[in-house]
DNA sequence: GTCTATACCCTGATAGAC
DNA sequence: GTCTATCAGGGTATAGAC
């Protein structure tokens, strides 16, 4: 591992601890053991750092959910498919999604806006999926933009309730996370 | 209205806005149009201001949730009942919900273990709650930790989704979330 | 109650020796 | 690649005049 890569492991860690603005660079110098002037051979500004973390984690959901679109399933399915996905990549690495929710406005100028794009097309792709599964009769006609920002808020948060200590576990997230978001609490009998 | 009190409402605008961190003493005194020094004839630190706007919204939720604990109601009218009140406060008073749910962890010493205190047994009577709903069969027998934090993910995240412009209205909230939060999105037929 | 002046500390970042 | 030394700027907060 690069000390550019170590200088990224400790950063996510630290970050997603303690917040973006509350890590300074000499934090990060002091659990490498070196001091902070050195980060500055490796990496150009703090930003920086916050720049790669976020931008990784935002194009991997573009990625994730361009496949989605693309698949020939009922809107359901598709629903499902993305709560998969966020709950896989809460698990693989509860760091990053914890930084790109919480610090994202931290951003500057053109990677803001960039992250910005981002984010509003993948809520927008999100939408259509959802008016799809209302159209079909597959989804309740129930107002769009509701179950849009409930379902978001639920797998954004999805890190912040795994990964510490007596959490939800993996299982527990994989098998009843996708059930009550689609189906609900109440008992329909 | 008390210069203290001028004081407090212009930091719920800034704090929301900006994050408790991002906002300095100097900029609050600009908005009021007085040098940052006399802030301090009126409170007696930055961090008082945060403590003043979080414990009180947080002693709200403690209030509402004791009388609602004591509702002779089913498991389900009890859990709407809990809804509707984060909706409504959610509605009155954003930006101090905003500030709980995103600054409450740069409170310190005593204050930040009075307010773990409080959210933590918050938290533990909404569990019973839900335990005591699927015990009655009110509830779908599933993992009672996923219901809970689903829906305080959702709870919390109501204030972003309020109060900026083409958001969610009042109506909207009051009429939909309790019903997607309770009976989930597809459709049953 | 507000001001000026200032103390003191921490921040991100750079220059240049080794 | 790391160091020491340092800079410029911002932070919270206090002292004391008016």
């Amino acid at each position: 591992m690069t000390r550019r890569e170590q200088i990224i492991k400790i950063a996510k860690i630290q970050f997603r601890e303690s917040g973006y603005l509350s890590v300074s660079m000499r934090d990060l110098a002091t659990i490498l053991d070196i001091k902070a002037a050195s980060l500055y051979n490796h990496i150009t500004s703090k930003e920086e750092i916050l720049e790669e973390i976020i931008m990784q984690a935002a194009n991997y959901f573009t990625e994730e959910m361009n496949v989605i679109k693309s698949l020939e399933s009922s809107s359901v399915d598709k629903l499902k498919a993305v709560i998969d996905h966020h709950i896989d990549i809460t698990i693989r690495d509860p760091e990053s999604i914890a930084i790109l929710n919480n610090d994202w406005m931290y951003l500057e100028g053109k990677v803001l806006r960039e992250f910005l794009s981002l984010r509003k097309a993948y809520e927008e792709n999100l939408r259509t999926i959802i008016m799809e599964g209302v159209q079909k009769k597959e989804i309740n006609p129930q107002n769009v933009e509701i179950i849009l920002f409930s379902l978001l808020s639920t797998l954004r948060r999805l890190h912040s309730w795994y990964g510490k200590q007596n959490d939800l576990s993996e299982y527990q997230l994989k098998e009843d996370v996708p059930k009550i978001l689609l189906n609900g609490i109440v008992s329909s009998t």
